[in-house]
DNA sequence: TTGCTCACG
DNA sequence: ACGTACGTGAGCAAC
């Protein structure tokens, strides 16, 4: 299929739009109801239409070359209304931020520049589709260009092509068009034509005649007489009329081709222009659009895999797989490999290996249980040469560890790749990210060695594409100093896991569910009847219409029954309490004890949790399958489940190391705040000091309620403030609240100018970065929604803070990873939970384990305020005593 | 699948 | 007059 090339005739269409949409206005009395109908028309024509190159022709100037041969062109015309004319510059800005090219030229008039661009484009081999309300343009009608005519209103469209012309217009040819308008004239051009000749006759003398020269010509065979004696009476007329429609195929315009073809908006940029117009639902439309954008670059159609695609092949004997690898083996060129992760899933039971070499080849192979891996592949997997790019390193790393390969040379993740250039496109999976970034499918096949090769394709193109993206952005620091080489440190982490006293955690899940039983008996019986505790519906039901308790708060779905407005309740009936304790208990049980004995390993009595390093939005790290980064800790009964973690090797400890206020001090590097600096350099109980500061108190006089205060407002900055949500937390005044906020800012009048421009920067940018630039992109600032647009200023706020405070641990594991292996320590790294790092190690080294991470921590980066580790160990996560410095 | 609830930093 | 603190994942109920 020939691409496509679509060309809008912009003034046509304007005009079209501006009598069709009732008019319309910005709250400023701008008119905009033609820029509104047009873009509307725009993205329709976009999305059904699906062009590969797009550009919009305007007239330029009120007199053109026709004009000049003759005065009285277009004379009669109205002139553009006056709420009108403003809107081409604005339909122009919507179109740049499109990066959709518009054409001009002096002394011509669109439909010369729509029949230049489609002469051009046909010599391109390219189909053409012209979209105008305005008949001139059908002359253009050929095998490869269409015409598509406004109808009424701007929403039906009616299609020329030359059979349909010849069905309209009594078999005439597109050129006959010329010959047809001469004869009829054009009122709205003010052309007169023949007299008495309308469409009807015009077209039967064109039958007859086929051109005007020839009728001329022949102009005696012409009945009846009167027609005769008009036609010669204005034969020169008729010349005239015939230079004046014809469209001029050789306006000088260069049309470079590669800024026709269509490219994704820049939507920052789009979203900033329809703001300002007011355009809510456009806004709305684009904002949406822009996370899951296919980035520039990519093709607007999308390919589905087809013959064009090479099958690849299978390797099932050793020569072949050598021939194929041989190549790379031992060259500089990078070999991409996708690598069945989850055995569980796609390619059960089993190994398959795709392969993708620079030249396109490709190839697989796959292993059933039992089967060893070749040793020369072996020896290609584990070196250095060639280079190995791959999605999921990690999770390759460890599937191929099974099967006694250790994975090393990898020169790239395209998962994580993906994950730096966006961390907020909607899907991270390979088949995803090659549909929403390549526009491939990858369609699913029962053909393994099809399936293994085109996956090992994608890895191949995805890379192609991201890389470029990652340097532009300023991101390959954070990527190949940062993200690639912790890889290999979480992947450690995972394969060493951390040991559970299961046995100990089966007689705590008795005890809790006697407990439980007991408390149900008892809601039971206060409730009157036996129900589901665990339905909020159920609940909701007995404790708001049963028992008639105040419902405080309610839930999309009915009444809500969380532990905020259980705690309001308690003291109006004694079952609140129970079901607290119940809602408490189920928790551990189910979560904690439960779902941690299901996910010990039968292999070697260790739950090894799964680090997600590309699913948050702020580089944050996450942990599935258990989480074990959220372990109870803030109440006693959750905390004791602490104890069941223990270190792997009988007499060890555990060791654990936390960052002391990270994110304030994140805050006070990026704020550049000299109070917040200060104070940290200091060392300050950074609390005290601003109770101490807010409340005008020497820090002697801060009681603790005035420190539990600054503490909450600490928090709330992090988290993008609001007096509203310092309100609730702290149980005071809006009003309050807001007079805290005010001082607080006063105290710390950088903070306050951080706070301000990050949002502006954002709004410029459409993203926020972090440290080592790390990127967010946060389209709901530019929602209609004012809740969602709240939503992204907080979120513009805090992702620098949080986003920092990621980056720095990060950098820590590295160094920590690479301390430990230096010193030969046998001492391992277990767990990240987002600014602690815990520990396992053999007594005699807990000293120098604990300087060595001290060291590494507060040394991974260096910002305006100094960073502090706090350390602790014990025989479990529970009993920890502090490490003094 | 979605919504609610609750565990963590 | 509006309603939210930021970032996660898991279990359960109810579609």
């Amino acid at each position: 299929m020939a691409d496509k090339f679509m060309v809008l005739d912009g003034n046509s269409l304007v005009h079209r739009a501006f009598h069709a949409i009732n008019p319309l206005t910005t709250s400023q009395g701008v008119s905009t109801n033609a820029v509104y109908g047009f873009t509307n028309m725009l993205l329709k024509l976009i999305a059904e239409e699906q062009p590969d190159y797009l550009a919009v022709a305007f007239d330029k100037a009120r007199v053109t070359f026709r004009h000049e041969k003759y005065g009285e062109y277009k004379a009669r015309r109205a002139a553009t209304p006056e709420d009108l004319r403003p809107q081409f510059p604005l339909v122009k800005r919507v179109l740049a931020a499109m990066r959709i090219p518009v054409f001009e030229a002096d002394g011509y008039e669109a439909d010369d520049l729509i029949g230049t661009l489609a002469k051009r484009a046909e010599e391109e081999g390219l189909k053409t589709t012209v979209v105008t309300g305005d008949r001139d343009t059908l002359q253009l009608v050929s095998p490869t260009v269409q015409v598509k005519l406004t109808k009424r209103g701007i929403s039906e469209m009616e299609d020329y092509d030359p059979e349909k012309l010849a069905a309209r217009y009594g078999g005439l040819k597109p050129e006959q068009m010329i010959e047809l308008k001469a004869l009829v004239g054009d009122a709205s051009d003010n052309i007169p034509g023949v007299p008495s000749v309308g469409e009807k006759t015009g077209i039967k003398l064109i039958q007859e005649f086929h051109t005007v020269d020839e009728l001329l010509r022949r102009v005696d065979e012409v009945k009846p007489e009167r027609m005769r004696g008009l036609i010669l009476e204005h034969q020169e007329r008729l010349k005239m009329n015939k230079w004046l429609v014809t469209l001029v195929l050789d306006v000088p315009v260069s049309a470079n081709w590669e800024e026709i073809r269509l490219t994704e908006p820049d939507y920052p940029r789009l979203i900033e222009v329809f703001r300002e117009l007011e355009f809510r639902s456009l806004i709305q439309k684009m904002a949406e659009r822009m996370n899951q954008a296919a980035p520039e670059g990519t093709p607007t159609q999308t390919e589905i895999a087809g013959e064009e695609q090479r099958a690849g092949r299978l390797l099932a004997r050793k020569e072949e797989l050598q021939e194929f690898l041989a190549p790379v083996a031992e060259s500089a060129e990078e070999l991409s490999v996708f690598i069945t992760a989850n055995p569980k899933e796609l390619y059960q039971p089993g190994l398959g290996i795709g392969f993708c070499r620079k030249d396109g080849e490709t190839a697989a192979l796959y292993l059933t249980p039992g089967m060893e891996v070749d040793p020369w592949l072996k020896n290609v997997l584990e070196g250095g040469k060639p280079a190995k790019v791959i999605y999921d390193a990690k999770a390759a790393l460890l599937q191929l560890r099974g099967w006694g390969v250790e994975l090393d040379g990898v020169a790239g993740d395209v998962l994580l790749e993906a994950y730096l250039d966006n961390p907020g496109y909607p899907k991270m999976g390979l088949d995803d990210l090659s549909h929403q970034l390549l526009n491939r499918l990858i369609v699913p096949t029962e053909d393994r060695t099809w399936a293994l090769c085109r996956r090992a394709e994608a890895v191949s193109e995805l890379h192609r594409f991201l890389v470029p993206r990652l340097k532009e952005g300023g991101l390959e620091e954070l990527y190949y100093r940062v993200e690639l080489p912790l890889v290999r440190v979480l992947a450690e982490m995972e394969h060493r896991g951390v040991a559970l006293d299961a046995e100990q955690l089966e007689q705590i899940s008795h005890e809790l569910g006697e407990k439980i039983e007991e408390l149900v008996m008892r809601i039971h019986f206060m409730a009157g009847e036996e129900f589901n505790i665990n339905s909020t519906k159920q609940l909701g039901h007995i404790l708001f219409e049963k028992l008639k308790l105040p419902a405080v708060k309610k839930t999309k779905t009915g009444f809500s029954t969380d532990a905020e407005v259980l705690e309001e309740l308690g003291w109006q009936h004694e079952i609140v309490a129970e079901i607290l304790e119940y809602r408490q208990l189920v928790k551990l049980k189910s979560t904690y004890v439960d779902g941690m004995r299901s996910l010990v390993s039968p292999a070697d009595g260790r739950l090894h949790t799964t680090f997600n390093q590309a699913v948050t939005a702020t580089g944050r790290l996450s942990s599935t399958e258990p989480n074990l980064q959220n372990i109870p800790i803030r109440l006693e009964a959750g905390r004791r489940l602490r104890k069941f973690f223990v270190p792997s090797q009988p007499g060890w400890l555990i060791v654990s190391a936390d960052y002391s206020q990270i994110d304030l001090r994140a805050l006070a590097h990026i704020s550049g705040d000299e109070e917040l600096v200060r104070a940290f350099h200091e060392g300050r109980d950074i609390h005290t000091h601003t109770a101490s500061e807010v409340y005008g108190v020497p820090e002697a006089g801060v009681t603790s309620e005035m420190r539990r205060a600054a503490k909450a407002v600490n928090f709330g900055i992090v988290y993008g403030i609001s007096d509203y949500g310092l309100s609730r937390n702290l149980g005071i005044s809006r009003a309050e609240a807001k007079r805290f906020i005010d001082r607080y800012l006063m105290t710390y009048p950088g903070v306050r100018r951080f706070m301000e421009d990050i949002v502006r920067q954002a709004r410029d940018q459409g993203y926020v970065t972090t440290l080592l630039n790390r990127r967010r992109y946060l389209p709901e600032l530019f929602s209609s929604n004012r809740t969602v647009r709240g939503f992204g200023e907080r979120a513009a706020l805090n992702t620098p803070i949080q986003g920092t405070a990621s980056d720095i641990i990060k950098v820590a594991m590295l160094k920590v990873e690479e301390m430990i292996e230096r010193q030969g320590f046998k001492a391992r790294m277990l767990l990240q939970v987002h600014d602690e790092l815990i520990f396992e190690a053999p007594p005699e080294e807990l000293a120098g384990l604990a300087a060595g991470v001290r060291e590494a921590m507060e040394s991974a980066v260096e910002l305006k305020v100094p960073l502090v580790a706090d350390l602790k160990y014990g025989p479990n996560w529970y009993d920890m005593q502090p490490l003094p410095r």
